[in-house]
DNA sequence: GTTTTCACG
DNA sequence: ACGTACGTGAAAACC
């Protein structure tokens, strides 16, 4: 079997990883274009198994190629600062792990994997390129494939002649000239004026070559052949730009280049915390020795191997009142005190030695009863529960800590933090006292989020009772709709058979069997949601139930089917509440999600009849009115939207009244309805496309619209603004408790990238705030429910929305303490106000 | 595993 | 010039 060589354009892989990924750093170090090449190299080992490896880069000295033409290369857009540092980095780590690292000066990375690709062949072995670059498709033929990636870095396509000439219509040799025809924005290659990629495939499929097509301009008619006649010699031009020259001056020594030493990269891995890297390594058994990640410098630590009940005993005994953690994970137990850490293994097999699981967990019981150090102390929490244990207080919780610290981490196991023991638990809590002290967030973490994680346990126990009866009834009576929904379907596009939950499916039948006129693409084929379909109603009869088939299967599978499944024996569901999920510092449910049961639709708010109480119970329900624009007013202090909430208006009727020049009963439901819109947006962090889009009108009325409004309301503009500029300085947002949210998008070159960071900077203090708030009131609401000695629980928390279960004798006291909770939970400039509601089920409540 | 769609605040 | 409303989670299709 002939060998293979793989050979990388780094250039090309470093800017699609960079543009395909957010920003992710080690230690203040931006990798994320780095992971994203791994990424890619990786798979590409996986896939073509190549027994050499080189990458090659462009130097920064001007090119020979474009040595003549060095404007347009230096109309090139500049690399962004976030990018640059990067290279050095994932050139080291191909050092490391043995690869050829290639760049010539004068040479850019394309000339050396078409020299490299002329090489191989020389020497009898297969070559593949990869790349994302199109500019290397044509150094394809027999030799030589291009593995081309697509779609950011998750894809790629290996290319051979026939692959070349059947997706883009070129053949590989025709490639230069296309490019010759059409140019390249992205690679500063002008072309003709006016010609695209099918103009241009075309030509070629008529005129063979660039030169033909030239030579034969007298003959094309219209304004084409005028623009190709007028621009004969920037076609030369753009095709010689995009002309490969083989004849890099590289030393083509194989052993250099020999894959088979990669794993001796591992430790350059974790040097840059590219653990999950570094671990699909390990995985594919990559060759080279395995070195341990680098130790950092750490106080002395005695350990001691825990492996009978009375040396753990001993140990906790030995704790004597000093801090303490413990860390359980599936195999092993630690616990840690200052200089100490005791280890207990737990009996996985027969064959190992250690003690048995629910052993180990009775000896911890003297441990339970001081505060102690813990990471994720709720499932912690709901262990000791499940085994009947007393329950700790927590003196700590790495986990939230991390969270305040950067709410955006992808994941926050500790082994992702520090050392994956109690001791590092230790030596973290402390490392997050100092900085959440000099973060401003010490209160936070102690007075909220810590107080939070005991409520938010007390809730996932409890879970919310559900009729399984109503559910199956409602199921049945959506699964017959459905049936006939589809059936109509069928029968109205005259098109049977086909997979309605398709989108491609579906798509081709409305827009290619149907020709319906189709409005957005998505990534592989036609848009087909609710928004596109809704322009259509009018265009052809099966499209009103396709949105109704739509609605009803949404319904089925996502809430009755899977609620179902969920109810635990007594008929109740435990969601989980996710206090580390969020950039803004809302928490999350999951499995089920209970903050996403239907209410807007008739149809779907029959779901909340399921939800009920046990026997003998009632549900109170309590919901904020406006607490997002009411923040907003706070932090404005705007004149009109604070006088309004002081007055207790209606506050879309007042901003209608305000932005029209009418009196608020001359506002009809077009003006509140548009008002109302803008009122969202502006929470959002308003931008006139997305109002435009919202209420239907053009990007200038929504644009003259939010001017009109800035113009009644400048308190909330200027708030706006310095959101805004704050962000910039600080390079966060801020919540009125101190919550962070770091807004790394608005240092990015990328424009979308920084509206997107401007939209976070003005949302993100307000949605912030007003979780901030919502979470102090359910602290309230639970410790004074204790208090009053009341067997109510909160059961649920909706964003702003909490739901309590209590006794039916316990429903106006509940009520009571809900409302006065919520309402008194902190003082704004503005009043809070929460409506309360009670019934037999969630749907009564509404 | 990613994409598309859609449910909620 | 560009493509956007903010924040989530789940199911199904598709690769």
């Amino acid at each position: 079997m002939r060998e293979t060589m793989l050979v990388i354009d780094g250039n090309s892989l470093m800017h699609r990883a960079f543009h395909a990924l957010p920003l992710m750093d080690a230690d203040g170090v931006y990798t994320n274009a780095v992971h994203g090449f791994l990424s890619m190299l990786l798979k590409a080992v996986q896939d073509v198994e190549p027994r050499y490896i080189a990458a090659a880069f462009d130097t920064h000295v001007p090119t020979f190629r474009h040595t003549a033409y060095a404007d347009y290369k230096a109309g090139r857009r500049a690399m962004p600062e976030e990018l640059r540092p990067q290279f050095p980095i994932i050139k080291e780590i191909l050092a490391a792990m043995g690869l050829g690292v290639l760049s010539v000066d004068g040479y850019e990375a394309d000339d050396i994997l078409g020299t490299v690709s002329v090489k191989c062949r020389e020497a009898s072995i297969d070559c593949v390129l990869l790349t994302g670059d199109r500019d290397a498709l044509q150094l394809v033929n027999d030799n030589t494939k291009v593995l081309f990636t697509r779609k950011g870095i998750t894809e790629s396509t290996l290319f051979d002649p026939a692959g070349v000439k059947e997706y883009f219509s070129v053949t590989p040799e025709q490639v230069t000239d296309w490019k010759g025809l059409m140019g390249d924005a992205s690679d500063n290659i002008p072309g003709i004026p006016g010609v695209g990629e099918k103009t241009a495939v075309k030509l070629l499929n008529e005129y063979g070559t660039l030169e033909n097509v030239l030579a034969n301009a007298d003959g094309i008619k219209g304004k084409l052949g005028e623009k190709i006649r007028e621009h004969a010699d920037l076609a030369r031009f753009s095709k010689d730009l995009a002309t490969i020259r083989p004849t890099a001056p590289i030393d083509f020594n194989l052993a250099a280049f020999d894959a088979g030493h990669m794993g001796d990269g591992i430790p350059a891995l974790r040097k840059y915390q590219l653990n999950g890297i570094a671990g699909r390594m390990e995985k594919l058994g990559v060759q080279g020795q395995e070195a341990p990640a680098a130790p950092e410098a750490e106080e002395e630590i005695a350990v001691e191997a825990l492996a009978t009940r009375e040396a753990i005993a001993a140990f906790i005994a030995q704790i004597q009142g000093q801090p303490a953690a413990l860390h359980v994970t599936p195999t092993a137990m630690t616990v840690a005190f200052p200089g100490h850490l005791g280890e207990i293994q737990l009996q996985q097999d027969m064959l190992s030695t250690g003690l048995l699981p629910d052993e180990a967990w009775e000896a911890l019981t003297p441990l339970l009863s001081q505060p102690l150090y813990v990471h994720d102390g709720k499932t912690l929490l709901h262990q000791l529960a499940d085994r009947h244990l007393p329950l700790p207080t927590f003196a700590w919780d790495t986990m939230l800590g991390a969270y305040l610290h950067n709410p955006q981490e992808k994941s926050y196991a500790l082994a992702h933090l520090g050392r994956e023991d109690a001791a590092g638990i230790l030596a973290l809590a402390d490392k997050q006292k100092t900085q959440l002290t000099q973060e401003g967030m010490l209160a936070l973490m102690q007075e909220i989020e810590m107080p939070l994680l005991y409520v938010l346990f007390d809730m996932e126990q409890e879970g919310f009772q559900v009729d399984g009866e109503v559910l199956a009834r409602l199921g049945a009576d959506f699964t017959r709709q459905a049936e006939d929904l589809k059936e109509e379907v069928y029968r109205l596009s005259g098109v049977r058979g086909f997979n309605l939950n398709s989108t491609q499916q579906l798509g081709k039948v409305l827009f290619e069997t149907l020709n319906l006129p189709h409005g957005k693409k998505t990534q592989r084929g036609y848009s087909t949601d609710a928004e596109t379909l809704e322009k259509l109603v009018d265009a052809h009869p099966c499209v009103a139930p396709i949105l109704k088939y739509r609605q009803v299967v949404k319904l089925n599978s996502t809430y009755i089917d899977a609620l179902i499944r969920k109810m635990d024996a007594s008929g109740r569901v435990h969601s989980y509440f996710d206090q580390t999920g969020t950039a803004t510092g809302r928490i999350s449910s999951s499995e089920p999600n209970l903050q996403n049961i239907p209410v807007r639709t008739e149809m779907g708010r029959e779901i909340r009849k399921a939800f009920i109480t046990r026997p003998g119970c009632v549900l109170a329900d309590a919901d904020y009115s406006q607490i997002e624009l009411r923040v907003m007013a706070h932090f404005s202090g705007d004149p009109a939207m604070v006088d309004a909430f002081n007055k207790g208006q209606d506050i879309h009727t007042r901003t209608a009244a305000e932005v029209y020049g009418v009196a608020m009963d001359q506002v009809t439901k077009e003006m509140r309805s548009s008002s109302k819109a803008v009122n969202f947006g502006l929470v959002y962090g308003i931008s006139d496309f997305g109002l435009a889009r919202n209420i239907g009108v053009s990007r200038k009325e929504a644009s003259a619209f939010i001017a009109r409004y800035f113009d009644r309301y400048p308190g909330v503009k200027k708030f706006m603004e310095e959101a805004v500029k704050k962000g910039y300085e600080n390079g966060y947002a801020v919540t009125l408790m101190g919550r962070r949210r770091q807004l790394p998008e608005l240092k990015m070159s990328n424009a979308n990238m920084r509206n997107f960071g401007e939209r976070a900077a003005m949302n993100t203090p307000v949605q912030g705030t007003a979780a901030d708030i919502i979470k102090l009131a359910m602290v309230r609401v639970h410790d004074a429910l204790k208090k009053e000695g009341l067997r109510a629980k909160l059961i649920l928390q909706v964003h702003d929305e909490l739901l309590i279960e209590a006794p039916k004798e316990e429903e106006q006291k509940v009520a009571a303490i809900l409302k006065d909770c919520m309402e008194q939970v902190f003082s704004l400039s503005v009043p809070l106000v929460a409506d309360v509601k009670t019934g037999e089920s969630w749907f009564e409540t509404k």
